[in-house]
DNA sequence: TATGCACCCTGTAGTAACTATAGGGTCAAG
DNA sequence: CTTGACCCTATAGTTACTACAGGGTGCATA
């Protein structure tokens, strides 16, 4: 597949995948005779992953370490198990927050069809951490 | 409170207290008699939410507009409503996201507890949306 | 056959959201 | 009374894109 139909299939800019070739975070791709870069159903998947990791607040930084752990078979089991680790209690932090925002998102909702608005509480459901 | 106490409590560099003010996210506060920045708790939840909201995705143009859920208590219900649950998709699809990814890293990581490593598919994990 | 039009190429400049540095003031402790 | 840890403003640099400028490709259609 050409440029745009892989960016249109990951909801990304033809200019941003270009650049994280630039940047090696995607392998650059085989050429048409025009040379034009012709992607295959691995950087499909490669791009999706980068793309939906940025959107959930991963930096490049990160991403290239989570990537490596896909991309280098051979790690000890400690470095992988590092890594990992990590991003476990990054992610799992992340989805406590995710949740607890999301129920006062539905409250306000909840509220506002029952006729009775009343206060928007969202500040405070991510209040400073302990 | 002064800059740096906010700042530590909130895992926040003082220079990025600062743009925040500078770009109108975070309300000036009251200054001492020698013209230090002088903040309350109000400002401390406030940066609060930002910072997380920010960890976790979020722009700082989504950020304005959930802010101002709490800041104009007197918006009309239907504004409310559509911004509300604009952003409780958004919330609930990185949710799903972050569940898939936070369940292969877990896999990985008790993959190598059993001395048996095996194949890494964070990629897959966050294969394109269908 | 040619002439749009939508797509592709490289390269560079602009934007968003910080981050660091320069140059200087404040203040409690020793 | 000075030294170190803080604060101030202003501006330049970094990361992660995003938008041109200037030019080539390829297919449909007049």
């Amino acid at each position: 597949m050409k440029i745009g139909a892989l960016a249109k299939a990951t909801d990304t800019k033809v200019e941003t995948v270009r650049y994280y070739e630039n940047i090696g975070l995607l392998p650059p791709p085989a050429r048409t005779t025009a040379n034009y870069r012709d992607y295959g159903s691995d950087h499909l998947a490669r791009l999706s992953f980068i793309r939906r990791a940025r959107n959930l607040g991963f930096t490049l930084r990160a991403l290239r370490e989570l990537l490596e752990l896909s991309d280098n078979q051979d790690q000890s089991c400690e470095a992988v198990d590092d890594i990992a680790s990590r991003h476990l209690a990054e992610i799992d932090q992340k989805i406590d927050d995710l949740t607890t925002l999301r129920s006062e998102l539905g409250r306000v909702i909840g509220a506002c069809q029952h006729g009775t608005v009343g206060e928007c509480k969202i500040i405070e459901t991510l209040a400073p951490r302990i």
